[in-house]
DNA sequence: TCTTACAGAACGATTGTTCTGCTTGTAAAG
DNA sequence: CTTTACAAGCAGAACAATCGTTCTGTAAGA
């Protein structure tokens, strides 16, 4: 079996696996170490940094063996690439309390916002994956696609969580990928600015700025997941 | 000698010889064995990231020998923080044409700072460090007191230049810190919007946004340097 | 003369990948 | 319902390549 032809499988058993109970005692097991070993990358790019995130690390975090890491992904390409997939999912799809979900208040939201992309493991790992794709080409052609289709399933989301009071949706996706930007910029201007305190008027700030700008439509609290 | 009183040598000698000539042929072909290995640092981290900047890459680009290397860095961390050096003080004190200098267009002076922070091989090298010294605490703690000057002397030369409606000029840092976040951002959202003009729009409402509450002053043109 | 500047070999450690074996769930054959 | 065959799942050794550092030796300016 190809190594795609098996993630394809894994994600489809996946899929069945939160339908119906359990597809054989042999793929749950599978799947559980598959998602050990996601989890184990995201945590040791989170806390070693894109550079320092070496097989042996993570194959020590995920308490697997060599052989089944390899096994699950034949190269270290695939872990991390299954592990981007993970990431946006998760990212897009975050399982929040449904009162979270009644929020009105824009600033709100860019807090929000800025802590699931800086304040969590799974925001940082990202970041991290993001900074290697800009000179790891061989990534950067498997990866882009599922990024820019994930910028643009999230402008639909947000369109449908505001809008703009001149009516264009289009600057309402643009104001949004504006956030995003910044959100993104505050990992690396932390090294510049230590004090968390000035980190949150600044979000605070921004908040203010952008905000005249948008508009809360009405939340009907069936389909409105938080996505970002 | 220590490898830090020997860096202040060499900083020291740097100043030197823009004022005179030069300090001896022993002197002069060091340093410039120390520019090349810097200038090379730089290259490959824009070129490579930081993962795959590799000693052996840098000597290889420099077109030094190992033993060169070693002499003039005695670790890869040591060279690293001297490329850091270099980069921010050439970041702070850009030789601009002077013509640039008496832009009073603050979208203008947005794109000039966007062009310095991601469409030069030095702001993305740069963008790489700060990346690294998020995970790598051994390079935080050396390089941190640096990057937090080097934000306040930011801040100084902002306000020379801008002014608040209202007068208050924590204001100006403000905004201004939060547009270089937003800039920094760029890079990160890169892999997510491709389309340069898509970006570009971006700066332009970013200015938009931020432009009410920023007045330039009167710039005299001698101590003007533009500083970001 | 003596220290600085450099050349380059050698070092052990670690990188990611490939390979060989062993166990075991599972589905088809009887 | 058993038995059997086979592939999936996994353990771990071996691999060449590369990592950053340390070392010895040489040349030359001060």
């Amino acid at each position: 079996m190809s190594a795609s032809a098996h993630l394809q499988k894994a994600v489809t058993n996946q899929n069945n696996l939160k339908s119906a109970g359990a597809g054989g005692v042999r793929q749950r097991q599978s799947l559980e170490a598959r998602h050990n070993l996601i989890e184990a990358t995201i945590f040791c790019l989170d806390k070693f940094g894109y550079a320092d995130t070496s097989i042996a690390r993570i194959q020590d975090q995920a308490k697997v063996s060599r052989g089944a890491l390899t096994h699950h992904f034949p190269s270290k390409e695939e872990l991390v690439i299954a592990t981007i997939d993970s990431l946006l999912e998760k990212l897009l799809r975050p399982s929040l309390p449904s009162k979270k979900l009644s929020q009105t208040d824009i600033v709100a939201d860019l807090r929000w916002l800025a802590r699931n992309m800086t304040g969590t493991a799974r925001g940082r790992a990202l970041s991290e994956v993001l900074m290697a794709t800009r000179t790891d080409k061989k990534l950067s052609a498997r990866v882009s696609a599922r990024l820019t289709d994930w910028n643009t399933k999230l402008d639909e989301a947000v369109v449908g969580f505001y809008a703009s009071p001149n009516g264009d949706d289009d600057d309402v996706r643009q104001i949004w990928m504006i956030a995003r930007t910044f959100m993104r910029g505050l990992i690396l201007q932390q090294p510049f600015t230590p004090d968390p305190a000035q980190i949150e008027q600044a979000i605070n700030r921004f908040g203010a700025l952008i905000a005249p700008y948008l508009e809360t439509r009405k939340r009907d609290g069936v389909n409105d997941a938080k996505s970002f």
